[in-house]
RNA sequence: GCCCUUGUAGCCCAAUCGGAAAGAGGCGCUUCGCUUAGAACGAAGAGGUUGCUGGUUCGACUCCAGUCAGGGGCACCA
């Protein structure tokens, strides 16, 4: 008998039997309700870190339970393995970004395995394997033919780092890419894009069929497609035929339009401007595009526009008002040019008042109704100066305005999004190749499905620099037209990572298929993904895209559900503790604590103190937790235990040693109790009525069951999910009926409860009370609603809502039973003169008696 | 500016439908036991204006309004 708790010793063995017994393979039989656990696969980068480690210990534990609950369960791994990192090293390093992204798989692979997660590796994918990008490639094909996926000339955010264009979704608030950091700049180029627009709206509505996503990533999403609903209108130009289209939320105040403004882009601009401005107006369009967008959008930057020359007509009252451009107003959003109301857009007042543009009220409060204002009005009010529109009501008014332009003609009801087709060519090797070829004389022609994989040649130079190295493989690119036989070309672009990520979940469920992308029958059978589980950094790329693919799939008949991932938990980060010095700036300013004493945290260098923080951690920062150590050194459960506990899944987790040191002993102190009890011999039934002691330790027992299975119902409590079995291990140990048969089932229950979370640990002492069959194929423990009765409860007497003393009664009583029982008590009696009833008696049940007095 | 989210003990975190005089669990701290001593282990204990103001209620950590602070998203989006 081992007398000690040795991780390290008890993790491989029980690994090694897991995977030999086949313990995780995903179950064939239909004959139970099916639950798909999947956490967001990772990026190759080479070692696993503690995010990584919090993300997939949490599906586990999930994956765990649902076994032991009697679902049959997916829970597959895979890597997202396509991507600039490998082929950065392979410019750095000379090394195939195959070769070293394969081997990093291997690295992370083996740590994955050492944590004891479930997987079934008969799964597992790799989105750089032919196998999969074969299917990749023609999903492409089938947005290509329901015409969602096309080329354009659009001005794109480049990254000059990287050496490739970004998708929208991919540069932050600042301009800068997600991957490299580096600002982006925009340059005109003909790339491919998917039209994920067209879903716009359904993208939107369908946010409401997802209860179990956090608010926060619906409303990032709601967000980032920003929808705005409103009108088109049309304002002829005087002397032409063409008109000038905007969009307008706000038609209702088109009386009080004084003004046109143009994008500077716009191409009507040159036909508007008038010969004697033509120099000043190409001037200042030169000024514009040398600023970057994050100059151009700055905030409390004056508006700058200079007028055009040109006139339009507002059709509504024939009035001829200027065309302005102005570097305010962006060419690609709407139709490039909206109307000024400087009345009642922010906006447009201050940039009337500082051109010195004529201000027209025609929205007033419902009781003043002021012709002068000091600044724009854009609350809603009553129509005036509005022709057969005066004393509407404006909110009203905007549909009549709008049906008015309808049957007139030059307008119309619009919707406009904010959110833009996707972008998704890029200039790089590592990724899939854009299964297309260009011919002279057919233009496009897609690769025929017979054709592909189109795969990624291997003798490729990388020399960071130039076209993507695919470009400069004259021997791939110079191929015959599939369709006519003419000498064509290749599409030397792949496409971005994103795409391979937009679908590998679905893979998952048919992920050895030859011959099709996946059998619908099994996809339909195994989705949606019932618990998704990932970092919140993807809360509009990844999951934007994921949600746009399923719809698109659906619409080509392969799929039968609207929603990929049915319930989202998007996980905490791991921070580490942090020293920095103040007087330090950039990555200098961070101090790794292997050179910090703990206690007087000085500056190794300087002697300056340093300040203490918690950050999500990073190598740059010094201040990461290698899992690895910290598996060697505790052990995969311990570790497991941690992460759970100290924080909620979805909440920051700063990583302490001494609290990691304490689920070790908590694992030590169930260790012991459990080896204690299994030198006994205790009583395997019960005889007669359980004695008092026993009562309270089966209450106990039957409390964490109830307790810890309501924490693992939808919001994954995990952290209380093991704060009630610690209370349930004080209450065995401190339990005096040792050899009764209570105990044993308490020592039973704690083992099943703990299995999900420390399984090997479990397993071992399952195995030590002389089971068998393993921990893992036991079912979760039932409750026993009996257990939780109680003879007497303590009931509070509250007089006028506060506290005046408490007594012991019997807990069957009915709500008048425990009123007159309370009535008797000598805190109501001191409280209650004599004869005089209480004005109002509150009775909640099993808690209290409120008089009020 | 708009939206989402979080404020509870020195720290991390609990607290069911609104129900005791706020506490499950862990870390840290104090005292005691064990020990030559420490670690480990065992036992006991201290620690609070639930960010703030007001409201609803018999009763508010919990609901409402406002406000302050932290975290996050969107933003000259017409």
């Amino acid at each position: 008998m081992e007398s000690r708790y040795n991780p390290t010793a008890i993790e491989e063995k029980w690994q090694k039997t897991w995977a030999e017994q086949g313990l995780d393979k995903t179950p064939t039989e239909k004959d139970k309700p099916k639950f798909y656990a999947l956490s967001m696969f990772p990026y190759p980068s080479g070692n696993l870190h503690m995010g990584h480690v919090r993300n997939y210990t949490i599906t586990d534990v999930i994956a765990r339970v649902y076994r032991m609950q009697g679902y049959r369960v997916l829970h597959p791994m895979g890597w997202d393995a396509f991507g600039l990192p490998a082929e950065n090293a392979a410019i750095k390093k000379g090394i195939h970004p195959a070769k070293w992204t394969y081997s990093n798989i291997a690295q992370m692979r083996s740590e994955l395995k050492r944590l004891g997660l479930s997987y079934d590796w008969d799964c597992e994918l790799a989105t750089c394997s032919p196998d999969y990008y074969k299917w990749t490639q023609w999903i492409f094909l089938q947005f290509f033919q329901a015409g969602l996926a096309y080329q354009k000339e659009a001005a794109v955010n480049w990254d000059p780092v990287d050496q490739t264009v970004l998708a929208n979704e991919q540069v932050d608030s600042e301009g800068r890419s997600w991957r490299s950091g580096a600002i982006v700049e925009k340059k005109k180029l003909r790339q491919w894009f998917l039209k994920i627009t067209d879903y716009a709206e359904q993208l939107l509505q369908d946010l409401d069929k997802l209860p179990g996503w956090p608010d926060r990533v619906k409303s990032m999403q709601a967000n980032w497609i920003g929808k705005s609903v409103g009108a088109y209108l049309e304002f002829p130009i005087v002397g032409m035929d063409e008109k000038i289209g905007v969009f307008t939320t706000r038609p209702d105040t088109v009386f009080g339009v004084s003004y046109i403004v143009l994008a500077p882009e716009h191409p009507l601009t040159p036909k508007v401007t008038t010969s004697d401005n033509k120099e000043k107006i190409e001037t200042f369009i030169k000024e514009v595009a040398s600023q970057s967008e994050l100059e151009r959008t700055a905030e409390d930057k004056p508006k700058r526009g200079i007028p055009t020359g040109g006139t339009a007509i507002n059709p509504f009252t024939g009035e001829e008002i200027p065309i302005w451009i102005a570097d305010y107003v962006l060419y690609e959003y709407g139709t490039g040019a909206v109307m000024g109301v400087p009345a009642h857009d922010v906006r447009d007042f201050k940039f009337a008042t500082e051109q010195n543009l004529p201000i027209k009220v025609v929205i007033t409060p419902a009781e003043s109704a002021e012709e002068q204002i000091t600044e724009a009005y854009t609350e809603p009010g009553i129509m005036i100066n509005s022709g057969d529109f005066n004393g509407m009501n404006s909110t009203e008014g905007k549909q009549a305005v709008i049906d008015y332009a309808e049957k007139q003609g030059f307008g119309k009801a619009r919707i406009q999004y904010r959110l833009r087709d996707w972008l998704i060519s890029r200039q790089r090797y590592w990724g899939a190749p854009i299964p297309v070829i260009h011919c002279p004389k057919c233009g496009i022609v897609p690769v025929p499905e017979s054709e592909l994989p189109v795969v990624l040649p291997e003798n490729v130079e990388f020399s960071g620099r130039g076209p993507s190295p695919l470009a400069q493989l004259g021997e791939w690119v110079n191929v015959p037209c599939p369709s006519c036989g003419t000498a064509a070309k290749r599409e030397t672009d792949t496409m971005d990572t994103f795409i391979d990520s937009s679908w590998y979940y679905l893979r998952f469920t048919d992920a050895k298929n030859e011959k099709q992308v996946f059998d619908s029958g099994k996809t339909n059978d195994w989705m949606p993904v019932d618990q998704y589980v990932g970092g919140i950094e993807h809360a509009i790329l990844h999951l934007l895209y994921s949600r746009f693919f399923t719809k698109v799939l659906r619409d080509c008949k392969l799929l039968n559900f609207d929603e990929p991932f049915n319930r989202l938990l998007t996980q905490g980060m791991v921070q580490g503790l942090t020293y920095t010095n103040p007087k330090k700036s950039g990555n200098a300013k961070y101090i790794p604590s292997a050179l910090v004493n703990p206690n007087d945290p000085k500056d190794p260098e300087t002697g300056e103190p340093l300040e203490i923080s918690y950050q999500t951690m990073s190598k740059s920062k010094y201040n990461g937790v290698a899992p690895e150590d910290v598996i060697n050194k505790y052990g995969a459960d311990t570790a497991r235990m941690f992460i759970l506990f100290k924080a909620p899944p979805e909440k920051d987790l700063e990583w302490d040693d001494a609290d990691v040191e304490g689920q070790f002993r908590f694992l030590n102190r169930v260790w012991s109790l459990i080896t204690e009890y299994s030198e006994t011999t205790p009583a395997k039934t019960q005889k007669g009525e359980l004695s008092k002691a026993e009562k309270d330790l089966r209450r106990a027992i039957h409390t964490a069951i109830d307790e810890i299975s309501k924490d693992l119902e939808g919001d994954y409590q995990l952290n209380t999910a093991v704060s009630e079995m610690m209370k349930l291990s004080n209450a065995l140990k401190d339990a005096t009926c040792k050899n009764s048969a209570v105990y044993t089932e308490g020592i039973e229950t704690l083992i099943l409860l703990l299995a999900p979370f420390a399984p090997h640990i479990a397993e071992e002492l399952w195995q030590m009370i002389g089971n068998q069959e393993s921990v893992h194929k036991q079912t979760w423990p039932k409750l026993d609603e009996s257990a939780l009765e109680v003879d007497e409860i303590t009931l509070v007497i509250q007089i006028n809502g506060k506290t005046r003393g408490t007594i012991q009664a019997p807990a069957n009583l009915d709500k008048q039973g425990l009123e007159k029982y309370a009535r008797e008590s000598d805190a109501a009696k001191r409280y209650l003169e004599e004869g005089k009833e209480p004005k109002k008696v509150i009775v909640v049940p099993g808690k209290l008696v409120n008089f009020v007095i």
